[in-house]
DNA sequence: CTGTGATTGCTAATATGTTAGTGAATATAG
DNA sequence: CTATATTCACTAACATATTAGCAATCACAG
């Protein structure tokens, strides 16, 4: 039998840390009739204002062919408004609007509360060396990592014979 | 101007963790022909055996809804099998193929080493830390958590009148 | 034995994730 | 200045996420 892989799935854990959260905020997102991607679009551009598409997709973690759409659903929403670069015509603002700055002033309060009510729940010093852990993380992200080398697999050949579309 | 949340978006940073790993290893599972969750499922079936779709939801973080379709796709490459429980006719058992566990046999090693790469790019104390604070995390899962109660919301009461779908 | 509720895997509808590729605009080498 | 490469937002195609709900099966009280 093959072995076994002796690291624990670590993509797989932070997966699993996210959905030990996610309960308790996304019931706020979705009587405001948010999406998670929509709330953190909106709280990036309250915390730092006005950005571009590329920005927003780096901060936010959303891919710029996902976020085409979701701003399209946001403006048709009225929760987004853009606005050109006459430097640049290829790129753009994405702001807030009045809407979304009403909506983030209802919100904002209970995402506080709710914060309280998990750090209460999970122990202050457990969430704060969580922040630790992945800030120290994601400050390094940019270190240089070795790829393995990738051989031909011969589980695969019999269905790759010329399907490289 | 709205206050704003003193703590960081903790969801978002768990995913921009995520992201911190992912391009480690994404390349290999691509060149496999394996989706994120293919190789989810796949990896906990080799590591715990045959399991029923409902606990693989619960091991890989994966809906029920989205396993559906995940599952009928890996039974077309011939990824999984499916036997009945004969106890119980709702319920199936999922396990690995011939092909699958060969796949497994020349993807593990191609993972092993990368994580190799990580631990060393990253530091082992961190990455270390990082699976601690994670596994502390998630032993405590079921800590019950208040939750804020919800008011309605003024910023959605001109759009919501009869907006139902 | 019966009906009532819970469980299991499923479909549908919409939003997003992911890869590949496009056209317009800009930057850059020569 | 000009051809080329790069950047930017976008579309297309498919896979998955998320919510809601459904039919079949099972557990269990009465």
């Amino acid at each position: 039998m093959t072995q076994k892989i002796p690291q624990r799935n670590l993509p797989l854990l932070l997966l699993q840390a996210r959905e030990v959260f996610m309960p308790h905020f996304r019931p706020i997102l979705n009587y405001a009739g948010l999406t998670e991607q929509q709330w953190r679009i909106l709280r990036v551009l309250h915390e730092i204002g006005a950005l571009e598409p590329r920005q927003i997709c780096e901060h936010c973690m959303i891919y710029s062919s996902s976020l085409a759409g979701i701003l399209k659903r946001m403006e048709e929403l009225t929760l987004i408004t853009r606005y050109p670069v006459e430097q640049d015509k290829r790129r753009m603002l994405i702001d807030l609007t009045e809407k979304s700055r009403a909506l983030i002033t209802e919100v904002t309060p209970l995402i506080i509360e709710q914060y309280h009510y998990v750090r209460e729940a999970f122990g202050v010093a457990l969430v704060d060396q969580l922040y630790d852990s992945l800030d120290a993380l994601i400050a390094q992200q940019e270190r240089s990592v070795k790829r393995v080398s990738l051989p031909q697999f011969k589980a695969l050949s019999d269905q790759e014979e010329g399907s490289h579309s």
